[in-house]
DNA sequence: AATAATTTTTAGACTAATCTAAAAATTATT
DNA sequence: AATAATTTTTAGATTAGTCTAAAAATTATT
């Protein structure tokens, strides 16, 4: 039997070794769980003896085939839950991850499964991330943080790479949503701010927003 | 905060106070929680130093108001996730029980009143059991037990003592489900089986049956 | 290559929840 | 009222997960 604290490990794990990263640091994922480098080696050991990860002191860990498995199907469960708070439940994009953290770790595969077909089918979440499948398959899409846009891009707005509620509530209040379109009028020398359009209107936004906020140039 | 270990425990000296029984007892708890005395005497030590259950050595538990409070509150969350689960997900009556029991302790206000909404404010279960509106309140109904009724009666299912996937499954293959109407022909003297007819079908029944079936004589 | 800074691990302690075995209290039976 | 049976509590261990402080290993800087 796998604990809960266990799921928020891997899960934890799954997302520092996401971009290419394959050894993960004690420290890194002392900070992602907001824990202490100590309890994170206890905790290393023990992944390491249940095979969900790969250790070696002192080297970080890496997933097993296993350890993946199981972070991808807890991915699934978040992201399923967060469409059914948002879709079924009418919560705010910015309201629905605390509550997705919890009902990731419920155990029933015919759950999810009747979650999946009851949300016919989704692919992406509130925030633009993709749903796993039932095979733990994720499906890519092409997009770029909008500060990498050149000037005269127009662009569609696909998802956000921070999802925490002041920055969702930026957006909202800005009129940015997922399939929001807008172009890149001008970038700032200075500080890298860049002037948007959405629609009419003119809008200026910091490189800091800009770092956080993904497109699909169209 | 309180632990879903301290949550069951509140919502076990619940059911077993509920009818009557104001001092529920060491040894009860320990069979219902399917742990040891030991253990319990612990966990109510804890649970009388904060003030959810009043405790006198020796002399067994009953839930002060704030204890009251919050198993009422998990009994409410339980039964809104079984009606969840068989109206929306297609769950039978016989599947929903095992992952109402991880669902109720989900802590978001938020979730709960807007899943009530969602589910249009159910007033029971799929057992028959009533649920406890936001304040608390649970609606009464004036049901008996089969075994109870008169030889002639007619009657309509409205609930379930025991909600165990056999007694469920049973009641399935034999075509009762909440609302079915039957009438009570006769009973043998000898082992209290009844004889009762669902439209035109006749029916014997156990006593042991009859002893788990609630229903309305009309 | 030596030293300094940083990261990681170990050692030992703590809390929550559980257990077994033994002691104490209560309840039932003679 | 004394004894027996049962229930409940205590004492002492154990496991999961965490922490602080110190030691060991790695990495960076001179
Ligand atoms: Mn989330
Ligand atoms: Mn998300
Ligand atoms: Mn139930
Ligand atoms: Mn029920």
């Amino acid at each position: 039997m796998i604990t809960l604290t266990e799921e928020n490990y891997i899960k934890a794990i799954y997302h520092l070794g996401k971009y290419g990263v394959n050894n993960v640091s004690t420290n890194a994922i002392a900070k992602e769980m907001e824990t202490k480098a100590s309890s994170v080696t206890d905790m290393v050991k023990k992944l390491s003896e249940k095979r969900y990860v790969d250790y070696k002191k002192y080297q970080g860990v890496t997933l097993t085939e296993k350890g993946k498995e199981i972070a991808i199907n807890i991915v699934r469960k978040h992201r399923l839950w967060e469409v059914f708070l948002v879709e079924k439940l009418n919560f705010s994009w910015d309201e629905v991850h605390e509550v997705a953290e919890q009902l990731e770790h419920i155990k029933s595969k015919k759950l999810i499964s009747q979650l999946d077909a009851f949300l016919e089918f989704p692919t992406y979440d509130p925030h633009g991330d993709p749903i796993p499948d039932k095979m733990g398959n994720i499906k890519k899409i092409d997009k770029i943080l909008l500060s990498e846009a050149k000037i005269g891009n127009d662009c569609i707005c696909v998802g956000v790479q921070d999802s925490s509620s002041d920055f969702l509530k930026y957006l909202d209040k800005n009129d940015i949503a997922l399939g929001t379109e807008l172009k890149v009028c001008h970038r700032e020398p200075f500080d890298n701010s860049i002037t948007i359009k959405i629609k009419t209107k003119e809008l200026i936004i910091s490189n800091m927003i800009a770092n956080n906020l993904f497109v699909k140039v169209s």
